[in-house]
DNA sequence: GAAAATAGCTAACAAGTGTACGCCGAAGAA
DNA sequence: TTCTTCGGCGTACACTTGTTAGCTATTTTC
């Protein structure tokens, strides 16, 4: 790579690192404004017109690699999990250690989801699907769930870790290790019902799957 | 009450109308303006200082009556329950009902709950809680779940319920009805999942209720 | 009826914003 | 070497924002 494409990259990653680093409980993205930005990352206002269009596809990008990371986690905590040890339990924990080391990852993800531009809502969803999709496949192949039944459980799990995730932002450490717990029954819950409604009379005869 | 309290009154409401007719999918609270605020209920913006400290006071406001709209719907869908049907069923489609024609008010509770002023996140969230809470009760004297269970049931309950709404605000009314199909599956689970780890071993011999 | 209170107004200010334009100097290409 | 490309900068402009200060007209109080 030539030494200016490499300068080049380096005043990126000053850029996005500093819109991570201004993140935090009081301020969220929409609120930063592109000359803070531009300000904590070393380069005049003007400049960053040469990395990004416009705030948002600062943004966008943010999304993509705060997703990129909490994947790359989770496959490790999955991996982590499959030499013994609950695969649920080891999930969620993994996840709750993403939360409490990447906060401001998390809090965007978790607040652009209900943004206000529908491509960062669109962004965050679809990885938040990839979640699903992966445990969709676990709860079919594991668990033996019917497809009628898998995705809405595999659905209500993710939305439980993600809204205890959300809880845990405010929490102190003690505080957060009772609420794993409880998302932990949660989800159990959800595990065992699954499979009660699967043995129900309602679900016996279907024959997909 | 005198004329001008009166005239005060009106004026005050004028207020509270034009941010929630700002607010929409585009458009959060903390991207509202004082000025903006004002213009739409046509008064300068210098007097709004005769009604709210600044922002966060009207948001406040809004906040504690989006809360109490969406408690007192509830309430008369319960009513309507009681006489034949199921009661979950009864409670989802209320809440459905309540997002599609108050969209608005729904997005702000949404959006605030994890939003950037801490203040916001407090009211939203005891807002929440009185439905968990609600629900709890419920849940111990008609389903006799105990205690240890009922509060983490009636939370994951209230969490996908406000999932799903979130999702609703961007759908149409077909998938909407499969939304709303798809929930009360969830919740579902959760009270057989609930009802099957009671009777599991591992919560046999507690004592407590 | 006189005095006090007050909801609303205009004018004004300092501060911050996004972005257009043009220049410069170093890196890359010929 | 010469020419082109381009990341970064400074200046500038037109806006919008929250908030202060002071005035006015009307209602309320005494």
């Amino acid at each position: 790579m030539g030494i200016r494409a490499q300068q080049k990259e380096k005043t990126r990653r000053a850029l996005v690192d500093a819109a991570f680093n201004q993140l935090s409980a009081e301020r969220s993205f929409s609120s930063l404004s592109l000359r803070e930005v531009a300000r904590e990352a070393g380069i005049a206002p003007t400049s960053f017109y040469r990395h990004f269009k416009d705030m948002e596809e600062l943004g966008l990008t943010m999304v993509d690699e705060g997703g990129l990371t909490l994947r790359q986690l989770m496959r490790k905590g999955r991996q982590r999990a499959e030499q013994g040890g609950s695969v649920i339990r080891a999930s969620i924990e993994t996840f709750m250690e993403f939360v409490d080391s990447n906060p401001n990852v998390f809090r965007l993800l978790l607040r652009e989801r209900t943004g206000t531009s529908a491509a960062f809502r669109f962004a965050v969803n679809r990885e938040i699907r990839h979640f699903t999709d992966e445990l969709n496949d676990y709860l079919q192949a594991r668990a033996g769930r019917l497809k009628a039944l898998s995705y809405a459980q595999a659905e209500a799990m993710v939305v439980l870790v993600f809204s205890s995730g959300s809880e845990a932002l405010d929490l102190t450490r003690t505080e957060r290790k009772a609420l794993t717990e409880r998302l932990i029954l949660q989800v159990a819950m959800l595990a065992m019902g699954g499979e009660a409604l699967q043995n129900s009379q309602r679900y016996k005869n279907l024959t997909d799957q």
